[in-house]
DNA sequence: ATCATGTGTGCGCAAGTATTGACAAGCAGA
DNA sequence: TCTGCTTGTCAATACTTGCGCACACATGAT
């Protein structure tokens, strides 16, 4: 585990269209990048491509290759990185901070950037 | 809290410079920007002084000016957005997102340590 | 062979960063 | 008071980084 990561990670998160393709990921298992592209409507697909390539590299998302398709999924592990950090910034607050997690967790509707309401 | 909010929080913690700042004065109660800059010798004071308005424009930190001193300090406030991006993205493995961080808080006693998984 | 998917490369443009010099604010001493 | 010193920021400049686009290449299906 080395700072390089953290950096990585974060400096792929600062990105607004990486997180909202973050996001996107995220409300599905998989999705090609032809459809993330799809998404992204005044984005070409080198962006698209460039960005999945950062996010890859940072380890926040995973490819599967499936012949001429590469279906890329959310990776659980990054996020240890982030909380690793808050963790040791906000010590004294961390009880807030568990609750902020946890009511987050139990909470219906998520608003972070566009989120939309996985069927459930 | 408009999702420009998570943006500036964002690219403020992409700075490592920023990060490092942010947990050193995590380390303490209060730190003069003086004090700041003096823990980074490869750095100038203008540097300093900018990625603390930077800090500060994100809400990350709070300014308290006393006399000629300008004493700087966490705010626990901001993590919610990372919490909320986390929790959007890290939908399926929020157990694992809640247990890293009363994990890291095993100094404070957190007994409502469960979270369940939202169903229909 | 031909077409579709997806990425790598080079270029141009924008944004951010660190430095230098100068300024505003405030305290201490005579 | 006035001067000098410290703290911290603002302004302007040059440098570095990163993003998006167009073209071309690699891979795979028909």
């Amino acid at each position: 585990m080395a700072p390089s990561d953290s950096d990585a990670i974060f400096s792929a998160l600062a990105d607004p269209t990486r997180r909202a393709i973050l996001s996107l990921v995220g409300e599905h298992e998989e999705l090609t990048a032809g459809e993330i592209a799809g998404h992204f409507d005044s984005l070409g697909r080198t962006a698209v491509s460039s960005h999945l390539r950062i996010l890859r590299l940072a380890g926040l998302v995973a490819e599967r290759r499936d012949g001429r398709f590469r279906h890329y999924s959310v990776t659980s592990t990054p996020a240890d990185a982030v909380v690793a950090f808050l963790t040791s910034v906000y010590q004294n607050s961390l009880e807030q901070l568990a609750s902020a997690v946890q009511g987050a967790a139990t909470s219906e509707d998520i608003s972070a950037g566009r989120v939309e309401e996985r069927s459930a």
